[in-house]
DNA sequence: GCTTCAAATAGATATTTGTCAATATGTTTT
DNA sequence: AAAACATATTGACAAATATCTATTTGAAGC
């Protein structure tokens, strides 16, 4: 249950670069095959397969080969787990307010 | 409402680095100032001022300076925002499934 | 005002990351 | 099997990032 801190900057790693924020926009509007993605994106196709793995990487997109073609989604599963890590990081669960400092 | 996609690198920026997410643990069990901080990382003060102000810039921490020292905390706010952010960008709203490969 | 302490900034450097051109892999069609 | 096409991998390089030492800023206490 408790992830690694290399384990959660693997999914977060996808938010981090602008082209694979805009990536997932394009994928909001439902599956797109690579090619579609390439010809949205300003970007050769090697760099396009780069992101698109460190996408996949994260759990945040799947990717379903059919033939020629890699289709690429959303992963609402994916998204679950970010959204649970999030909340998981930032819920406060106050043990004591020690400080190193001694004020207070 | 809508951010562009270098806000959002700013904020999952703050997740993509091992020592920054180790910090966010650290302040799950409440406000810590810088020295305290410093004692627990393994990092030189400048190293970890420069991580404060990533976690800081992306909203998931806020400072809080009280005369020589500053006092660190998970932001409530800061995490509804990432993670509003996340669900935003992984809700599907599935227009038309029209492929550019033209099979189906 | 001077000293002391906490934190930030500057400057330098090593590592990581994003990018592309070239090539390889794997699938479909002929 | 050969050709055509979609995607992945390799290798090289530029840009960004993490890290440190040295210095600066700014607040408290003497």
């Amino acid at each position: 249950m408790s992830m690694t801190e290399k384990q959660i900057t693997v999914i977060f790693k996808a938010l981090c670069d602008e082209n694979r924020v805009k990536i997932i926009r394009l994928l909001k509007n439902g599956e797109r095959c690579a090619c579609e993605l390439l010809d949205e994106m300003k970007l050769s196709q090697p760099t396009l397969s780069h992101h698109m793995k460190i996408l996949c990487d994260s759990g945040l997109v799947v990717g379903r080969k059919e033939g020629k073609w890699t289709h690429y989604s959303v992963s609402a599963e994916g998204a679950e787990v970010a959204i649970k890590c999030i909340s998981n990081l930032t819920t406060v669960t106050e043990t004591e307010s020690k400080c190193c400092c001694g004020e207070e």
